[in-house]
DNA sequence: GCCCTAATGATAAGTGACTATCGTTTATCA
DNA sequence: TGATAAACGATAGTCACTTATCATTAGGGC
């Protein structure tokens, strides 16, 4: 695997954000660091990323999917309803209180917490 | 809005589930009622019935979405990593406990619990 | 600097969920 | 019962996201 401008662009990009980012915000923000940086690069990078455990990808915020750098700690997300961007949330309600939720027999394994609402971009404004 | 079996049959495949249903979900348990049942009168009632607030459509379980009976009281889901069903959780951690969570200056609006693991159907086999 | 080939960018193609279309069926009501 | 139009089933089309293809570019060992 050679080095790249690009592979560092979009690594950066995800980096610098923070929070979970569409292939598209990824691009936008990588392509400042490349001029002419294609979509399809994009892409192959989230995956070979994804697959270097380097990145992780997220579902359910609508309909692709948003690709974050990988955290070491458990957190969970807010889903912005005006500019659609999602923020990282560090808290969690604790493990033990959520998981205690499942019917019997079922067998929990992660959880998610996902708020919505206005951040606080869109709220100032 | 004239009467019609195919109506009655989703409706009933919703409420007889008593859980989230993909269309495809509701179309096979449908079909059971109403023979030769085709997939496009199953998506043309599944908006119509969420048009009218008797069906609430969710998102974030993979592709497309799922729909399941209006519901009053406030609950969560648990998604089978094995089988994909999604099934209700009717207790939650608390809403003040979960919107606390969220960083200064967001406002709350909703909140969404997932938990993931293996249902009790598919962790007894 | 030269060569080899991985990586790239443009874009065509694939994918899956959902919707529009259309000829046929059927609920409703005079 | 017969007329009317809503509802139907089949399927082609649409839309967004993602991947495959391919000619070109450029990283890195020599």
């Amino acid at each position: 695997m050679r080095k790249s401008r690009q592979r560092e662009a979009v690594r950066s990009a995800l980096l610098a954000a923070g929070r979970p980012l569409t292939p598209q915000e990824v691009h936008a923000e990588a392509e400042r660091a490349v001029e002419g940086l294609g979509i399809a690069t994009v892409y192959r990078h989230l995956n070979a990323l994804e697959e270097g455990g380097e990145v992780v990808r997220l579902d359910g915020f609508g309909k692709g999917g948003r690709y974050e750098a990988a955290h070491t700690g458990h957190h969970h997300h807010f889903h912005c309803r005006d500019c659609d961007r999602v923020y990282d949330v560090e808290r969690c309600p604790g493990q033990g209180r959520i998981e205690s939720l499942a019917p019997k027999g079922f067998v929990v394994e992660a959880h998610e917490v996902t708020l919505y609402g206005t951040c606080a971009e869109c709220g100032s404004s």
